[in-house]
DNA sequence: AGCACGCCGACT
DNA sequence: GTCGGCGTGCTC
């Protein structure tokens, strides 16, 4: 390690500013760029993490560092260099963003290993020193017998279940020098206890193989590798590609990074990953947020010290501190859950094609409904483009079907939850011992409780929504901040017993489903039926041992789940994500739409697919309708260029809120009227709005939203602006680079 | 982020 | 005359 005698370091608390500090003689062997170390600060002390060494400062009042933590630098320069990228591209303090790359775990001063006793033999021991001791102390002969004949050391605690003795004996042993116990670090595997059966190479068709070769050629040289989006319909074998291509980077000495969005992390992921790399348990390191704090520290330590080759996570496992990183895998890379809604409000996808060109590998998008952003990155030629355009198991696409709501009401009168067609299908399916999965994206029985009198709607006295009626628990509850309220009897504006439900959840769908059709098994899967921890395995396992006939569910089982006897999905309402007022609104209906498509007809049967909808013209359903993709794009991005909007234009979305309307106006207004000053022309600076959802949890918001193509110039010159302007107390304000969450 | 320094209104 | 309001600036 370069020895230095300053360092430079960020220490653990948001004063936006690096500090200098001296290094003692005798630390000066220990510490380097990636550190952490304690520095004295004002009357305290606090953690750091070193960023640069200095031959000398320039500072004034240096003090000298107190501790080095730690034996080696935990952050590599290469993460280092991501974080100050994050940090300005996302116009986010870098201390923040380095509370997000390093686990709470590891960031502590104290080591977190589990200490555990271990046992072995304090020297040789022979048979007539044993028989010696049965004499006048049997059991510890008979525990001695044991320690004997250990090779190494073994845990003592598993020493003293298998022979069923006591800690007592162990001791005496120790006392009479026959028996030695020392601690040692014991690593947490949180699949120890399962099997997995090791997996080999599945054949590939053409278009895998080409994908792969892709992918190959790219890892042989990383110097000049671009991203590469890989396009492959629903079923067309992604993952197995993935497999292989990890297989590749480990075979040349490097490593890989899976990223997979938070919903897809189930069991079955898992073990695909390890199964295949089943020759090393250790290979993969898995990280999810069920996971213990000591489990995370181990898995983190396993990958930091080169035993694990893949890390497999969420988001933030685009930070795993792997050396020698050849690849890294953004599975279903359109996904929203890959961008963090809280500072450092950073996506994945994005930071791992940074992450890839800062450390030269290979990073690899797949999707078969790629982002906008993705796409058009392929077809301008910033990525690469390989597309699988068929299923492996050969069969066909879905058929879809568009059921046009506004012709069905005529017909019917009542509100349609079923149309005469999707129930038709569904009757049919019964017949036919096949399953239905119905999709609605959204929960509870009723979507507001109105007065047929003064017209009043029962809304949330925190947020700018009406409340939900939930019948289960018969209670009315606001979906955005948790409120509950009970039931009122009559109306509580104007007195009158006029109430009625209006709007449907998947509550509502659940019921009406079961009496059309009282004799079949319906399941519903939603946040509220599955509180229960077990209650989401428990579905899917009835589900797939077809104890559950039609399954009503929201988002959550939209995607991933894989059950060959599904031949019908019925699409309830497919506007409801549409007419959000969100630039991003038609994408996200024609993404769902295709993905949950996706889930009928994997098995021998052909899947059929009902869209309801009032709007059947919308390009939206019609692309997706024809699975037509490219047609979509076209189109799509036709409109974005339109009204400058990504992937042409980046935007920042600043938020501004407080308990205070006014209070909360007026910033919005004065931050205004700064920006207006310092932005130059080119960048579209649109007047403060109310928020759409302009009352969230009993505060006001107010949005202004910038859009620009030099978003790195934009995000300073924002930074700059807001660091100027001092904002009441009560008024946060918050910057969103490249939003996904217009509301 | 905290915490001290500093300059103007209501109190013993 | 003093106690204390929170605007401004600094932290190696």
């Amino acid at each position: 390690m370069a020895k230095a005698n300053y360092i430079r370091v960020i220490i653990d608390r948001a004063i936006h500013r690096e500090l200098d500090y001296l290094v003692p003689e005798t630390l000066a062997d220990r510490v380097g760029v990636g550190s952490r170390v304690r520095v004295p600060f004002r009357d305290k002390s606090t953690l750091a993490t070193v960023v640069a060494a200095l031959d000398h400062s320039e500072a004034e009042g240096i003090r000298p560092i107190e501790a080095v933590i730690g034996e080696a630098p935990i952050l590599s320069e290469q993460l280092l260099e991501l974080a100050r990228w994050i940090s300005a591209y996302y116009c986010c303090p870098i201390e923040t963003v380095m509370r997000s790359l390093l686990p709470q775990v590891i960031r502590r001063a104290e080591v977190g290993w589990k200490k555990q006793l271990f046992v072995r033999p304090a020297r040789k021991i022979d048979n007539e020193e044993i028989e010696k001791l049965r004499k006048r102390a049997p059991r510890q002969a008979e525990l001695l017998e044991v320690i004997a004949q250990l090779e190494g050391a073994m845990r003592a605690a598993d020493l003293l279940r298998h022979t069923s003795l006591d800690n007592q004996t162990l001791r005496a042993l120790v006392r009479r020098g026959l028996a030695e116990l020392h601690e040692e670090a014991a690593v947490r595997d949180p699949h120890a206890d399962e099997q997995f059966i090791a997996t080999s190479n599945l054949v590939l068709n053409d278009e895998q193989s080409l994908a792969l070769k892709r992918i190959t050629q790219a890892l042989d040289s990383p110097e000049d590798a671009r991203p590469i989006l890989l396009h492959g319909v629903t079923g067309s074998g992604k993952t197995e590609i993935y497999l292989q291509a990890i297989r590749a980077a480990l075979e040349r000495g490097r490593s890989a990074i899976v990223l997979v969005p938070e919903i897809s992390l189930t069991p079955q992921t898992v073990e695909g990953f390890k199964g295949r790399f089943a020759e090393a348990q250790d290979a993969v390191a898995v990280l999810h947020s069920h996971l213990s704090e000591g489990e995370r520290h181990d898995e983190w330590h396993k990958i930091h010290s080169g035993r694990a080759r893949i890390a497999i996570g969420p988001r933030s496992a685009v930070f795993a501190p792997l050396k020698s990183l050849g690849l890294i895998v953004v599975d279903e890379e359109h996904e929203n859950t890959y961008k963090q809604e809280e500072a450092p409000r950073y996506h994945a996808r994005d930071v791992a094609v940074v992450r890839a060109k800062i450390e030269k590998c290979v990073v690899v998008l797949g999707s078969a409904t790629p982002s906008l952003e993705s796409y058009h990155n392929a077809t301008t030629g910033k990525y690469r483009l390989a597309t699988l355009t068929q299923r492996v198991d050969e069969k066909q696409m879905p058929l879809m079907r568009v059921v046009d709501l506004r012709q069905e009401r005529r017909k019917e009168r009542a509100i349609a939850i079923l149309s005469g067609k999707l129930r038709g299908a569904i009757a049919d399916r019964l017949e036919k011992r096949e399953q239905t999965i119905l999709f609605l994206n959204r929960r509870g029985f009723s979507t507001s409780l109105l007065c047929t009198n003064c017209g009043e709607a029962r809304n949330c006295p925190n947020c700018s929504v009406a409340l939900t009626f939930h019948r289960h628990v018969a209670r009315l509850s606001c979906h955005l901040c948790g409120h509950t309220a009970a039931v009122p009897k009559k109306c509580p504006a104007c007195g009158k017993d006029a109430l009625i439900y209006a709007g449907f959840g998947t509550e509502k769908v659940e019921s009406t489903v079961s009496q059309i059709f009282p004799k079949a098994a319906v399941r519903r899967m939603d946040a509220d039926s599955m509180t229960r921890k077990e209650a989401y395995r428990e579905t899917l396992r009835s589900f797939r041992a077809g104890k559950i006939e039609i399954l009503v569910g929201t988002q959550m089982i939209a995607k991933g789940l894989h059950f060959p006897n599904v031949t019908l999905v019925g699409i309830i309402n497919a506007d409801l994500a549409l007419h959000l007022p969100d630039f991003r609104a038609g994408e996200r209906t024609f993404q769902l739409l295709t993905q949950v498509a996706g889930r009928a007809g994997r098995g021998e049967t052909p899947g059929e697919v009902f869209v309801q909808t009032y709007t059947p013209f919308s390009p939206s359903i019609q692309f997706a309708r024809h699975h037509d993709f490219a047609g979509y794009f076209q189109q799509e991005l036709e409109f974005r260029e339109r009204c400058d909007f990504p992937p042409f234009k980046h935007a920042i979305l600043i938020t501004i809120r407080s308990g205070h309307e006014e209070r909360a106006k007026f910033s919005a207004e004065t931050l205004m009227r700064r920006l207006k000053e310092s932005l130059s022309p080119e960048f579209i600076l649109g007047d403060p709005m109310p928020a759409p959802l302009e009352k969230l949890q009993g505060e006001f918001r107010f949005h202004i939203l910038i859009r620009g193509e030099a978003i790195m110039r934009l995000s300073r010159l924002v930074r700059e602006t807001l660091n100027k302007l001092p904002f009441p107390e009560d008024v946060t304000v918050t910057v969103d680079v490249d939003p996904y969450q217009l509301l």
